[in-house]
DNA sequence: TATGTACATATTTTT
DNA sequence: TATGTACATA
């Protein structure tokens, strides 16, 4: 490893870095200098062009690891970016910074704190808490809840945000009522977050460009520092975003002489499917006007899919207007034709597709963890679940309600920031009555009209309550109050004994009684509440043990800086929280999301039951994003879905809306199913939908129609079958009566649902023998929650353990 | 203060 | 369909 290293900078003999490459790939490596733009196609080696390019900066250019700063959107990303280069060039990858833009952000301004006079442990605001605070302003500014809704409150601020429209300049960009009074909430917004000691996600981003153009020093110490920025997904940036790297890289040299940074970003326009966020394709396909001398590099040769898929995204593609010309391509030959189906409805929909898994797995060829099935909109994953559970097939929804945005695990989360940061009001108003302990709208009230009238913090207000002090207030609310107060302290003195996060967390849910109050509902919902609660306590003893390991490791880290020229390494944690501790805790989990939860392709996920099959993955196309599977399932090609509806009036939405089918397209390897359903309930009605403009987009001969609709002069005889639910489609039954005559059971819409709802069809307890109808005979290993969440897991010897919900008439009987 | 009932409301969501 | 929020009531 280090031997490579040892040799002298000369490009032409490092072949191993840049060997294997293709003219585009080595290209972009080995640019030196001026500005540069990779424009990576979908499947076109982009993470591989990042990661050898930094390697390459190491080896051949004689560039330092401190020198480097790899800016991501996604945990996900900037793990997969920091292991392939550790890969590369060992642990010296450890002094560079490989990280999301937020984190990027946090770890500055943390450091900076002072220069902008505020304090180093500052909360951090996800658009929930956002959200909350909103409220709170909306209502104390007397405004119409209607007209005013926190969510477009919430919104329009974030937008002003990210073009960096600070609070005191709103008012003068406001062009209507809305954006006027908007401005107004803007104000009173930013001075709750900062009495709150509090920033906002957008904040995250807006101070540190703040930081780097009043301070000119602080932005020269981290030019000299970062001589080489890599920004990846730079079509998803937005303009403070960009103007963050443009301030961090530079484009004229600093008075005192230092040069621009080398910059690299890496992005393809045909996939920003964010601009409802904020981002703005612009960045993009102004980059070369934004940095002149740039250079702009194409890589359109694939690796990951048939040409068959590649043509149909590229002719789907190629229908947005303004669009830089590119090809994907590959010469792997054109594989399988796309398999296309036409449901009677998005219960057959969901049929053919489980029919088609077990299909394919049955014959050997595919492993479930293989298979994706996405979707336009979550609530469309409902009905695969149904059938997956029917069936027996494995299965995971990816994204939905999302770990760290459930209600139980922000109440438990509420309570740790607080106790790392007693001013965050947002949080200590969550939790104020939760679990209820008397402590009304009403008292809750007088607290912050006392608060507001003494300028004093709410934390002070409650202070004031118990020594009786709050006007209006009654004395049982006061009791109330004071009885949580001592609850919370009990809790400071619990912390600041050292305690682990795991015990703090263990005794918030012991002391308040939130753990009680779930253990003696009968709700189901609550029994997997108490789970997820479980699940974060475990969260957070592993988050101890992996700080402990790494302080451990530490005296290596320090040697391998030990030969850093940067003198300022030393400082540089300066600000940031102790690692393990409460507050490296929150940072974690407020910048973390779940998508790491998203199973491995290659079925080597620890919770992957079915005996190394893995499990089938459920996700909205956004999710999809960046991943890539042997076969996937479009499903839902209807007008009205995918399109959505709201964007078939928008050229822009429809175009951004495009980008997504294609997104969707690129992300199988093999094999792609595209389907739509002619009758599907939407919002409790029924409505017939025609097929999406982007399946006529794709050339005929590149479908295979496995089952047409009956008129659309497609052809097909009109024989069908005649079922329940809408037309008929053309081409044989659906995959609905099949599945039904095969034993489930169909008493007509909905039925189905409302049968399996609240039906615990076996009771299992560990050591039972079952018999299933597809795995055969079993054992029972564990049973795990109750009422409708009821499951098993099931050891059938050679087909494998799998984990099954006993709801509904599972294809399996107790012996 | 806590609970029940009517009512509107309804994308996507890296941090 | 299902969810959350706003109001009236015990």
């Amino acid at each position: 490893m280090s031997t490579l290293f040892d040799l002298p900078p000369d490009q032409g003999k490092h072949a191993d870095l840049t060997g294997d490459l293709n003219p585009a790939q080595r290209a972009a490596v080995e640019h030196a200098g001026a500005p540069l733009l990779v424009v990576a196609g979908a499947g076109s080696g982009k993470t591989r062009v990042l990661t050898r390019r930094i390697a390459y900066l190491l080896a051949a250019r004689g560039a330092h690891p401190g020198q480097i700063m790899a800016i991501t959107f996604t945990n996900k990303a900037a793990a997969e970016m920091r292991e392939r280069v550790a890969e590369l060039v060992g642990r010296r990858s450890g002094a560079m910074w490989v990280s999301t833009f937020h984190s990027m952000c946090v770890r500055v301004l943390r450091r900076e704190a002072k220069t902008l006079e505020m304090s180093s442990n500052f909360s951090i605001y996800d658009a929930d808490d956002a959200r909350r605070l909103l409220t709170l302003v909306a209502r104390d500014l007397d405004l119409d809840a209607k007209r005013y809704q926190p969510r477009a409150l919430a919104a329009h601020i974030s937008n002003l945000k990210n073009e960096l429209i600070d609070a005191e300049s709103a008012g003068s960009h406001a062009t209507n009522d809305f954006e006027r009074r908007a401005a107004e909430v803007y104000v009173e917004y930013q001075r709750r977050l900062s009495q709150a000691n509090a920033m906002d996600f957008d904040d995250l981003i807006m101070r540190t460009v703040e930081l780097f153009q009043a301070f000119p020093d602080v932005a020269e110490y981290y030019r000299r520092r970062f001589r080489h920025v890599l920004v990846d997904e730079y079509q998803d940036t937005n303009h403070a975003q960009y103007t963050l790297v443009r301030e961090l890289a530079g484009t004229e040299p600093t008075e005192s002489g230092i040069e621009p940074a080398e910059l690299c970003v890496v992005g393809d326009a045909d996939q920003s499917i964010y601009a409802f966020r904020g981002a703005t394709i612009r960045n993009i396909e102004e980059f070369e006007r934004d940095f002149p001398n740039a250079r702009t590099i194409l890589l359109e040769q694939n690796y990951r899919s048939t040409q068959t898929i590649l043509s149909a995204a590229n002719a789907v593609i190629a229908r947005n207007p303004n669009r830089r010309d590119k090809r994907l391509w590959t010469s792997e030959g054109d594989g399988e034709k796309i398999v296309g189906y036409v449901a009677d409805n998005e219960h057959d929909e969901a049929a053919f597709v489980a029919g088609e898994i077990d299909e394919l797995v049955d014959q050997g060829s595919v492993k479930y963890s293989d298979v994706a099935v996405f979707y336009r909109t979550n609530n469309q994953s409902r009905v695969f679940e149904e059938i997956f559970i029917r069936l027996g097939l494995p299965y995971r929804v990816v994204g939905g309600v999302r770990f760290y945005e459930r209600r139980e695990v922000r109440d438990a989360l509420a309570y740790l920031r607080v106790l790392a940061n007693p001013e965050d009001t947002v949080s200590l108003r969550r939790i104020l009555n939760v679990p209820k302990r008397g402590i009304g709208d009403r008292a809750e009230a007088c607290v912050a009209t006392h608060a507001e009238r003494e300028r004093i913090s709410f934390a002070s207000a409650l202070r004031d309550a118990v020594a009786d002090k709050v006007p209006m207030l009654n004395p049982r609310s006061r009791n109330a109050i004071t009885a949580f107060m001592e609850l919370l302290d009990g809790l400071y003195e619990l912390v600041d004994s050292g305690a682990e996060v795991a015990d703090v967390l263990e005794a918030v849910l012991d002391r308040t009684g939130y753990r009680a109050e779930l253990d003696s509902s009968d709700d189901p919902q609550d029994a997997s509440r108490l789970e997820n609660l479980d699940e974060l306590v475990t969260v957070a003893r592993e988050f101890t043990e992996s700080a402990a390991e790494a302080a451990a490791l530490a005296p290596d880290t320090n040697a391998d800086n030990a030969d850093n020229a940067d003198a300022a390494e030393a400082v540089d944690d300066a600000g940031v929280p102790e690692p393990g501790s409460l507050p490296a805790f929150l940072e974690r989990v407020s910048l973390v999301a779940d998508a790491d939860s998203i199973p491995e392709s290659d079925g080597g996920d620890e919770e992957s039951e079915a005996d190394d099959q893995g499990v089938v993955t459920l996700m909205t196309v956004h999710t999809a994003k960046g991943l890539e599977y042997p076969v996937v399932f479009g499903t839902g090609w209807e007008d009205g879905v995918f399109p959505h509806l709201r964007a078939l009036g928008e050229p822009k939405e429809l175009a951004e809306e495009r980008r997504l089918a294609y997104v969707a397209i690129t992300r199988a390897r093999e094999r792609l199913y595209l389907s739509r359903a002619l009758m599907r309930t939407q919002w409790g009605q029924p409505a017939a939908n025609p097929a999406s403009r982007f399946l006529d987009e794709i050339p005929a001969e590149l479908i295979d129609w496995r089952r047409e609709a009956p008129s659309s002069g497609g052809g097909g005889s009109p024989r069908a079958a005649t079922t329940w639910g809408g037309r008929p489609g053309v081409g044989g039954d659906s995959a609905q009566a099949r599945i039904a005559s095969g034993g489930m059971r169909t008493t007509g819409f909905g039925g189905v649902r409302n049968d399996w709802k609240d039906t615990v069809a076996l009771k299992l307890d560990v050591g039972d023998r079952v018999s299933h109808d597809k795995y055969g005979l079993g054992t029972v290993v564990s049973t795990d929650g109750s009422g409708p969440r009821a499951t098993a897991t099931i050891d059938f010897g050679a087909s494998g353990t799998v984990r099954l919900m006993l709801i509904g008439s599972v294809p399996m009987v107790k012996l």
